[in-house]
DNA sequence: AAGTGGTCTAGACCACGAT
DNA sequence: TCGTGGTCTAGACCACTTG
């Protein structure tokens, strides 16, 4: 093992090579990284699909030659990351979207009172195609003019009836490539979360997000539609969604009205 | 090694005992999690303070009678949650507030332009001490009337000369007990973070905060400060800080204006 | 009882920073 | 050169889940 941090022998070809003279500065990764590398590879192709379990840690161990404990710390940091799931006795589990612990994840608006619901009741009002205009195709590292997918959708406080004004306006666009053949009607035929669905149908997973917040005057139309005032504020949330490579594959712009909600966040 | 997973012989009291006869659920609490709440013991009884080293581990090791590897799994989660530094081949290191890497970590303003620099130009406005209302008392889990500092000030924009309107305005509660002698004059001597000061001056450290946001109208106060129209849309931020054993110390209301600025976040 | 993740140890060696 | 944190290994044993 003499070797050992030489960027390694047999996992990644980025090691530097007697063919390959000398990288200016050599690129030393550590062991563990080098196998986190190869399992997100992995969780990309699909070789295990949310929500199933990878294999044990012993066998990814052999696997790969090197011994549990640096398997081990590959996949802590893919924990801590919320791309897999531990569970003592159980096994190592691709995260998905589709389970009621994790299924609002990345939505952070929650009623003032002591339940802290988040609205659930989607109402989906279109999905069309459209070439992308400059900020969208900016935003999801798309050329001018690409096609893109615009859905328009709504959500009501939990426990509210369909005559009650929404609580949240979403504005939502995808790259229509990785997105073939949605339509409105499969949009209104599935029920639960929007991510569930994009990772079950189109093998589209957003794994993080970057989110910026404003506060903005409704305007005529958010305001008719979330049953304000043009004037009133609402609360803006731009945010961008990745991928295991970290590219984004969703950009969403959506209204919140934080008159009996709030957005809430951790500093740590 | 016969007990290593009874909670410890040595380490808690929260060790069952034979004369302590079990308790319903036997509490079994991993090793370097006792070690980790020693650590953060001591963080707070300021043995170690803040921007000073922490011993090495192998000293701390030999000291709780563990192996390294148990101490540096404790001191991975701690500065995993930002208590402490490492920095290799130097030290490990209490976090603090008052160094350029960490200070703006609490506030989530940044410009709209590529620099992304936040507002820096603080003013202080107020500093005085009364009992305190209904609701801070609930937040900060203070007796009702019991008294509080109510520090109000102002942010500018990085740039920005006397003239320019601020781009934030804060209205700080603290509890008058855990701030002995604070007055608007040292506030307005002090350079530098607020945080830094108070660990500085007090002793008191914020370890962690959560905050919850709302678009709200300026009104005419708020208005005028920060050279808006009464109607205008301000996010406003309310922000509870913590200390390292979880207990609230400051109450914070904040109100950002969002036209030329946006708070992001990071969801994952 | 078997299989999985979780904890703990002891020891070797590497990378980084200061001297 | 030394001391620090960082990586890696091999092996033991505990805790949880399932059959």
């Amino acid at each position: 093992m003499s070797d050992r941090f030489s960027a390694s022998s047999v996992l990644l070809p980025s090691a530097p090579s007697a063919s390959d003279p000398a990288p200016a500065e050599a690129v030393y990764l550590p062991l563990y990284q080098q196998i986190k590398a190869l399992l997100v590879r992995s969780l990309q192709g699909q070789e295990w699909a949310p929500g199933q379990a990878i294999p044990a840690e012993t066998e990814l161990a052999a696997r790969y030659k090197v011994s549990q404990g640096t398997v081990r710390k590959a996949i802590d940091e893919l924990a801590a990351e919320n791309l897999l799931v531990r569970r003592q006795g159980k096994g190592t589990f691709v995260a998905t979207h589709d389970h009621e612990q994790t299924q609002f994840r990345f939505l952070r608006l929650r009623a003032d009172g002591p339940e802290r619901e988040g609205p659930r009741q989607r109402r989906y009002q279109r999905c069309e195609q459209l070439p992308a205009p400059a900020s969208v195709a900016a935003h999801l590292g798309l050329a001018p003019g690409a096609g893109v997918l615009h859905i328009r959708r709504t959500l009501g406080a939990a426990g509210a009836d369909a005559a009650t004004a929404p609580v949240i306006c979403e504005d939502i666009w995808l790259p229509a490539a990785l997105f073939p053949g949605l339509t409105l009607e499969r949009l209104l035929r599935h029920k639960g979360p929007l991510y569930a669905f994009f990772e079950r149908e189109f093998n589209v997973r957003m794994t993080r997000a970057r989110e910026r917040l404003r506060a903005v005057a409704a305007g005529p139309d958010l305001g008719t539609l979330l049953g304000l005032d043009a004037h009133a504020p609402l609360l803006q949330v731009e945010r961008l969604s990745l991928t295991y490579d970290g590219s984004p594959v969703e950009l969403r712009l959506g209204h919140y009205d934080t008159r009996e909600h709030h957005y809430w966040n951790r500093l740590d």
